[in-house]
DNA sequence: CTCAGATGCGCC
DNA sequence: AAAGGGCGCATCTGAG
């Protein structure tokens, strides 16, 4: 048995400390059952996994990972590697997996969601009979702000640097065992000694059951849907692109037809192309407001003018008719050229054996949603007229379904501000926004006639349809800390009169006003706000003109984050409870293959419980948070994302 | 060549 | 003091 001993300094707890470490590589069985042995009094250990490229895609696949070896450690100060597949090496020790793991009652993680799918996929144990501390998302909920590497926080925090390894060809199994144990051992040892590190300040501040309890089991799920991915339709995307492709050419035509102006060259087969780039905004803006020009309609965040589809779609005069036709050609031309860039080439180059194995981040956001990338599937668009998200669609034999919170976050702002208007309407059927018009503009509406259901709704709607769009827009502005002068434009009033409505508004529902005064005291007094399942969001003073405050944004984002952050924290404990639904049924019944928010997408086997699986799933996730607001779900059942909605 | 910032745009 | 919250990513541009 090969074995590293060394002493090093560290910085622990604001001190500088030597530790000596030991890194063992475990060899054959005799060193294996040594090393259980050295193990066996502990409940915690830490783990880690090195991986080469399997035949179809890179490391990064947990479910086409090659294993090269795994590295444990129960106490920060001795490692073990246990190598699988290496140049020097060939074990078979994935027999022994499950000994490492008796009598264990938790495993501590750096990124759960990868070495948890890795366990199942490669070494077919997927660890969820165990607690769960993943050390990357203990970072994250303690410090939202910096990045969450572990090689980065074991510098930032014990001041020392982690070995470096290049691995030949980016495939550890392609590296010599011996030559790669300390530095995997080190993971492994430096991911528990962060668990050292994170867990008392966890604890501190009162995020224990969000981290264990929530987080720890919702990243089992996370690494369930990596492995899931989701089905993907190449051909049909080649037909779209080719459309797409096609339409593009002739919007180019059009517009060098209207605009003489644009300089062109003809190639060799005598196609007209434009010397102009429409990419370049550069280059639009020349064109817009200096060849063609155009007025300004609307300025860029940094102030120069704009030559977006918004500003473009506002050159009209005062019949409305465009002032120029390149108007409408460039807005469709932004279209397809952002559907042909995104929604192409760039998804069908990371399909892998018909499926696309995206990444749902824990820890990508400072509300506490999750983030999507490789692709982002939470930005697909929808109700375009090429039908992107019909792209993806169910296994065979399988029907997709889709079911999402309706008006989620007003229900979450309802319980946060506690006002009853919203807590009636919801809680009664009654039209939240029409609600809102008639308290506040004294409308005279009956109250029984707010209920969706009621036959003389629809007649108010219609004949309110201005007071329930201004009271509309001041719910959702709410949500986000919209002010009178943000406002004002999208009520196409003056600011004066925008705030009036917002001073009405909050006339008429002064919980409203507490709740957002509230939050403000909070963050004044601690620096940070929690929303209710304790998940923080910390501010920074700014320091100008020798005083020190928080900016107004800081207040938008404070009272988001409750709204926000909250239904992010829902959708965690309601996808918790779904997978151990998922859980009892037989193995490949009902797959969950991502979430948007508000949203779950399943693939469900097409049989005669279809029905009954959707029906329990639509259950669980209106039931397992209580608020006092209920929620709500809505779901479609389809072939695909298109069709399911 | 790489890299970061700006711009723009898709979604909830 | 700023003027709507949260993202990822393609593309262009200029700097090094």
């Amino acid at each position: 048995m090969k074995k590293i001993i060394k002493n090093q300094q560290i910085n622990w707890n604001g001190e500088t400390k030597t530790f000596q470490f030991t890194k063992y590589l475990i060899e054959n069985d005799s060193d294996f059952d040594f090393m259980l042995s050295k193990i066996k009094e502990s409940n915690k250990i830490a783990f880690d996994t090195e991986n080469g490229n399997g035949e179809k895609d890179s490391a990064l696949n947990p479910k086409f990972a090659r294993p090269a070896g795994f590295s444990i450690s129960v106490n920060g100060k001795e490692g073990f590697y246990i190598p699988i597949e290496h140049k020097d090496i060939k074990t078979n020790f994935q027999k022994r997996f499950n000994e490492i793991f008796e009598n264990k009652k938790m495993i501590i993680f750096w990124n759960s969601i990868y070495d948890g799918a890795i366990s199942e996929s490669l070494y077919n144990n997927n660890l969820s009979n165990y607690k769960w501390y993943d050390c990357m998302i203990a970072q994250h909920l303690l410090d939202a702000f910096q990045s969450k590497g572990l090689k980065y926080n074991t510098e930032r925090y014990f001041k020392i640097k982690q070995l470096k390894h290049n691995f030949e060809k980016k495939d550890a199994c392609q590296v010599n065992a011996s030559s790669l144990f300390e530095y995997a051992c080190d993971d492994a040892i430096y991911t528990y000694l962060h668990y050292l590190r994170t867990k008392e300040e966890i604890k501190k501040q009162n995020l224990s059951n969000l981290l264990l309890n929530i987080e720890g089991e919702f990243l089992k799920v996370l690494a369930k849907i990596k492995l899931n991915g989701i089905a993907f339709d190449i051909e049909l995307a080649k037909q779209i692109e080719e459309t797409l492709l096609k339409d593009k050419e002739n919007i180019i035509k059009e517009i060098i037809k209207v605009t003489p102006q644009i300089k062109t060259s003809k190639n060799l087969l005598g196609e007209v192309k434009p010397l102009i780039n429409l990419n370049s905004s550069q280059e639009l803006t020349k064109l817009l407001y200096d060849t063609l020009n155009l007025p300004v309609t609307k300025e860029n965040k940094s102030g120069k003018p704009a030559v977006d589809s918004e500003a473009l779609n506002l050159m009209k005069d005062n019949f409305n008719e465009w002032l120029h036709p390149i108007c409408p050609l460039l807005i469709k031309y932004k279209e397809i050229q952002k559907l042909i860039s995104a929604y192409t080439h760039t998804l069908y180059d990371k399909v892998v054996d018909g499926r696309i194995y995206g990444d749902l981040k824990d820890h990508g956001t400072e509300s506490g949603r999750l983030s999507a990338e490789n692709p982002n599937l939470q930005q697909l668009p929808k109700n375009d007229t090429y039908q992107i998200r019909s792209l993806f669609k169910s296994s065979p034999g399988y029907k997709m379904m889709v079911s999402d919170f309706g008006q989620e976050e007003l229900r979450v702002a309802g319980v946060l501000t506690g006002s009853p208007a919203f807590k009636d309407s919801f809680n009664q059927g009654k039209d939240l926004h029409l609600k809102v018009a008639n308290d506040c503009y004294n409308l005279g509406i009956p109250e029984e006639c707010l209920v969706e259901t009621h036959p003389q709704y629809k007649v108010y709607k219609d004949k309110f349809d201005k007071q329930r769009f201004y009271a509309k827009s001041i719910n959702f502005g709410l949500l986000y800390g919209r002010t009178a002068y943000g406002l004002a434009p999208q009520l196409k009033c003056s600011v004066e009169e925008a705030q009036k409505i917002v001073d009405d508004y909050f006339k008429t529902f002064p919980d409203v006003r507490i709740a957002i005064d509230n939050t403000n005291r909070e963050i004044k007094v601690k620096g940070y706000v929690s929303n209710m399942f304790g998940r923080r969001r910390r501010f920074n003073k700014i320091e100008k003109g020798g005083k020190s405050f928080y900016p107004p944004s800081a207040l938008r984002e404070g009272f988001n984050h409750k709204i926000q952050g909250g239904c992010a924290d829902i959708l965690r404990v309601v996808m918790v409870e779904v997978h151990k639904y998922i859980m009892k049924q037989p193995k490949d019944q009902i797959r969950i293959l991502t979430t948007i928010h508000d949203e779950i997408v399943f693939e469900i086997k097409d049989d005669n419980r279809l029905m009954e699986h959707t029906k329990q799933i639509n259950y669980i996730m209106q039931n397992t948070v209580k608020l006092p607001i209920k929620l709500e779900t809505d779901f479609d059942i389809g072939n695909n994302y298109g069709e399911a909605k």
